[in-house]
Order: C-alpha cells, then sequence, then structure tokens
DNA sequence: ACCGGCCTGGAATCGACGTTCCAACGTATT
DNA sequence: AATACGTTGGAACGTCGATTCCAGGCCGGT
C-alpha cells in the first residue's frame, strides 16, 4: 500500500506515558510529545486524532503496563492473605524502586487533577477502581475461607481499608517515605485483620 | 492618608481557597481570581505581586483554616487513641460533609500536581507534613505510656501508618467512597494497633 | 521507470493566559 | 474646595499552547 505510516503508534504510545506520568497530564505539551517520539505534529494529529485522545490511549497503557501486573495476582483470590501481602510489596517495590522511583501514580495523579473530572478519563479510572476492588475482595474472601482474617471485622469495610493503604502508597511515596517504613506498615495493617493463632504472613516481599 | 486600600486583601485570600481547592492551582485563571474577588487585574496584581503569590497565600491559609483544626488538638499528645480516633472522624467529616464534600485535600492535589516540585510550594507542604507527623507521633506516645497500644509495633512505623491512612481517606474521599466505610476502615485501622484488653475507644466520631 | 495516494515536516493560525500600562477616580489632608 | 497620591478598571501586550494547513517526499502497484 502506498503511503503506509512510517512509525508503529504502539511505540509512540510507550514513550508517551513517562511524560505524563513524571511531568502531569496537562504540564506535558505537544512539543514535549514532538520530541519524545521524534514524529511530527501531523503524524500524531492524522494517527490519534488530539493530544486528549492520545494522552487517554497512553493513561490506558499506563494501567496495562505498570497497574495490572501488580493487582492482577490477586485475581481469583491467590492464597489469601500472603498473596494481599505480596501486592503491596509489589506496589512499595513499583513506587521505590527502580528508574520511576517517586514517580507516584499516574492514576492517582490525574484522579486528583481537573483531568479527573473528565468523562473518557472518570470511566478508565473508575474501571480500575472497580479492578482493584474486586481483587481485593477475593483475596479476602480467600483469606477469610481459609481461617487467616478476624471474625469481628466486615469485609466491604476491610476491603475499603485496602483501599486506603493502597491510596497512601500512592501519595507517600512521591514526598519522602522510605521503603522499610511503608512495608513496616503495611505488615502492621494486615497483622490487624488477620485471626488470632494464623501464621498467615504478613510482611510485602518484593517479588 | 489618600489612596488607601478600597478591599481587604485577606478576603480575596479568602475568595481564592475554594477556586484552587476546587478547580486546581494551574487551571484557576486571572480571570477567575477577577471575578471571584470582583477586583481588577491591576488590584490584584498591586496588592499580591503575581498569581504565584496570591496561589501561596491561598495555599497557606487552607491549611491554617482547613487543615490546621483538624489536627491541632493532638498537639500535646491529647489522651492517646482516642485524640487519635477523633482526629480520623474530624478529617473524614471534613472530606465528606457540608459543602466541600468531595472537593478532597488542596494539599495532596497540589502535592500531586506539577506545583508539588515549585520551592515554595515543597516548603510549605513540608512543613505541614511535619506538623502532622509530629502531632501523630506525640498521640501515639501517649496512648503508648497510657498502655493503649499493642507494643509488639515500631512507633515510627506506626506514625507512617497513620500518614498512609490520612493520605488514602484524603484520595477515596474523592472518588466515592462513602462516610460509613471510611469510619469503619479507621475503626479497624486503630483496633488493630490497640493493646489486648486496652477499652480504648477507637471509633472516628465527627465532632 | 512511472504514477497516485497517504504520510511527513515545518510554517501558519487561533485562542487563552499571565502580566503590564494608562487614564480616571476617590479620599485624606490643607 | 482644591490638591496630591495610590488605587482602580479596562484595554493592550507578548508568550505559549493546541491545532491546522500545505508543499514535498516516500512507497507499492503498474
Amino acid at each position: 500500500m502506498p503511503g503506509s505510516k512510517h512509525f508503529d503508534p504502539e511505540d509512540a504510545i510507550d514513550a508517551v506515558v513517562p511524560l505524563l506520568w513524571r511531568r502531569g497530564w496537562a504540564e506535558t505539551g505537544i512539543q514535549d510529545i514532538v520530541d519524545a517520539t521524534g514524529l511530527s505534529r501531523s503524524s500524531l494529529y492524522a494517527t490519534f486524532g488530539s493530544k486528549h485522545q492520545l494522552s487517554l490511549a497512553a493513561l490506558r497503557r499506563y494501567l496495562r503496563d505498570y497497574v495490572d501486573p501488580v493487582v492482577t495476582a490477586l485475581d481469583g483470590g491467590g492464597d489469601g492473605l500472603p498473596s494481599i501481602a505480596a501486592f503491596f510489596g509489589r506496589l512499595i517495590k513499583a513506587r521505590c524502586w527502580g528508574a520511576r522511583a517517586r514517580w507516584g501514580c499516574l492514576a492517582t495523579a490525574v484522579q486528583l487533577s481537573a483531568q479527573g473530572e473528565d468523562p473518557d478519563v472518570a470511566e478508565i479510572l473508575a474501571a480500575q477502581r472497580k479492578h482493584t476492588a474486586k481483587a481485593l475482595r477475593d483475596a479476602l474472601g480467600r483469606a477469610g475461607e481459609l481461617g487467616q482474617l478476624r471474625t469481628d471485622v466486615d469485609t466491604e469495610a476491610t476491603v475499603e481499608y485496602l483501599l486506603l493503604l493502597t491510596q497512601g502508597i500512592n501519595v507517600r511515596s512521591r514526598d519522602g517515605a522510605d521503603v522499610k517504613s511503608l512495608r513496616q506498615a503495611v505488615a502492621a495493617a494486615l497483622s490487624a485483620i488477620r485471626a488470632p493463632g494464623s501464621d498467615a504472613d504478613t510482611w510485602p516481599q518484593g517479588k
């Protein structure tokens, strides 16, 4: 076919993710995207239509490549409490180690910014929250079946409790909280809902 | 004196706080401020110098008027765990009730936005974090003296744990978490660090 | 080698924003 | 009542953003 694309749009989306993540959605200009992708404005607009749609694609890509891997191992419940501890271990590692340490969570940042009120953005983020909540709920259910949980705590309240910790980590990891403190805090938090006598591991190991 | 101001700058700052809080720092334009204050650009610039400095003043005002009242009762330690529970009760109420319900926390939003990297902003927010952490630490210390705390948890890790909950509430209150879930989650979180046998109240009552 | 289409690069457009400027105004003093 | 000085309102300025336009280029099919 004549006039086929000279580049892979998927690569362009990949290149945009760290821009939004590090500098922010509104703060990232088209020029930044041009520089990062090596493409021209024309090619970007011909391919993605607008900065908004490209940013939406990048947000979805971020969730798929950076958040889902942390959450997905919980789907189905895993082995209960230790799986939940491992989830937090992966989260803390993702937020505090490697090249993207202290970048925080793009989804949380977008949520708290003006973009969070955009209908498309809100839908994407709501779906992600729902997924995370379900995964935690399943894991708590499994933990209950395995007798790892105190019986005097409400499941939904505990889901909320774990979501609070998750978002807390997303925020605190950006402003100086160290890995050790976060891990100890999570271990204390999970020990708190563990059944007396259970020996289920609650230490948030980074995988 | 000839040519005295025809308005009170303090009132102008008060009028700017809800703009930044609801729409965001970068998203609030000078025109929005002109409309909200009823003042002209000239008066604003003559008084505050720049949008940046006016925004800084509004951020300080927000912390003084809306955050300090929630935190300050903890200074000195209060009566330990019940004071901490009351702190969370005030926080949840502030975030979920009244005209500013679901507005989230301006400080957290600014922290996660690009403005969070501005030196002046960073300094203001760091001081606030330090104040909150100290207040929680003092209250935990008092709780320990009163025998309300489990002895197998590290104090600093517990401070971090409470900060995670605080920031979690600031985020989650903005996207659909209801008062009851948040309160139950906090009650569970505080019961978790309470000494076995202690009858200290952990329910986050909104005052 | 030719052709025709879409892709490409860079310049041009259009609007919004922060900031500045200036003439007119109001007030406390004389 | 006249004066003097800072404040005030609104227009004007320059910058930078996203988006669009157009001439030129590249490639597959013939």
